[in-house]
DNA sequence: GGTATGTATGTTATATCATAACGTGTCAAG
DNA sequence: CTTGACACGTTATGATATAACATACATACC
């Protein structure tokens, strides 16, 4: 597995910082379409779209977001169109559903094992994925002395990123 | 501020346990009546009410319940009724959110200093409040790594309480 | 006590988020 | 070239949440 599928939105440093988006897009759809054929899931024209439309953007989307953005270009324009897409996605781990927001956003590591943490600008709404390791050891070891067994956690912080922060 | 308000619900070991859950409601009750006067916020009928309701289940339950079952006991029968008064006791720190599940559930220790981590049983729906001191921590060393200034967090996991994991 | 002021409650209406259920189309395996 | 699985589109509805406004109540002040 690569070390680091994309400089620009990975690296905890500079995930915040400008960069050249494109380049971690391309690359990530790389590999989401790898990742579809080895996991036999069919990779469609909607779906991949989706994919991409939250790369775009590089924030989280509300689904009828993504679905208006879908039906301007002549997909269908229910909201189960973008709901089966996202779920998909989301199941292949290349979405992930931020519960705060109602909202959903393009993984920026795909195929890579991870327990994410979600870093939610409370003033321009972009989300970056911190790394999420110790957070999630902390929270299996409080588990576990309850004699808790977690299937599925979710961990997001809302709050300032460094631009935001130093625009206020 | 007392050790712990109720032994039954607030320690680790026996959360998820069988105890009288009736004393820690009660306990939790009387502490948030004194709360709500050293904080100059007033404590209607409809909130004490609602908070009353929540510690009786001793489960999270969605706004439309709440409502529901303060329909039946003669107060409005309208979604801002039971929005309010639950936002009112999130503020106070009564009542804690479960982004997750869409519903709320009261805090089993108010008035401490805490950021909770909720453990939500996928079976029967229990929800327990873990020591979230450690995974805090770690979540806030991540956020700073990334200069992102945590404002609130949520962190909940899904998975199976002691109780269950047992019948299963 | 009476009145002003702020807050809480109740109501109407509507916004927002999500899914059940069904028919049609598409694709690949046999 | 049929068949079976899956994806897509649509209709309809369910579930969650809030805006906006009117009424009632409590408290503080005169």
């Amino acid at each position: 597995m690569q070390a680091d599928p994309c400089p620009g939105c990975a690296a905890p440093d500079i995930a915040f910082a400008a960069h050249d988006h494109a380049l971690c897009a391309s690359d990530v759809l790389v590999r989401a379409d790898a990742l579809a054929v080895t996991s036999g899931a069919r990779m469609t024209p909607v779906r991949r779209r989706v994919l991409e439309i939250l790369l775009e953007e590089h924030k989280a989307l509300g689904a009828y977001d993504v679905l208006q953005r879908l039906a301007a270009e002549g997909f269908g324009n229910q909201p189960p169109v973008a709901y089966r897409a996202l779920e998909f996605l989301v199941d292949l781990g290349l979405v992930h559903r931020i519960q705060r927001m109602n909202a959903f956003a393009a993984c920026m590591h795909p195929g890579e094992a991870h327990a994410p943490v979600f870093l939610i600008c409370s003033q321009c709404n972009t989300v970056a994925e911190a790394s999420a390791a110790p957070v999630r050891a902390a929270l299996d070891r409080a588990a576990e002395a309850m004699g808790f067994a977690i299937e599925r956690s979710t961990i997001e912080a809302l709050g300032l990123c460094p631009a935001c922060r130093g625009a206020a």
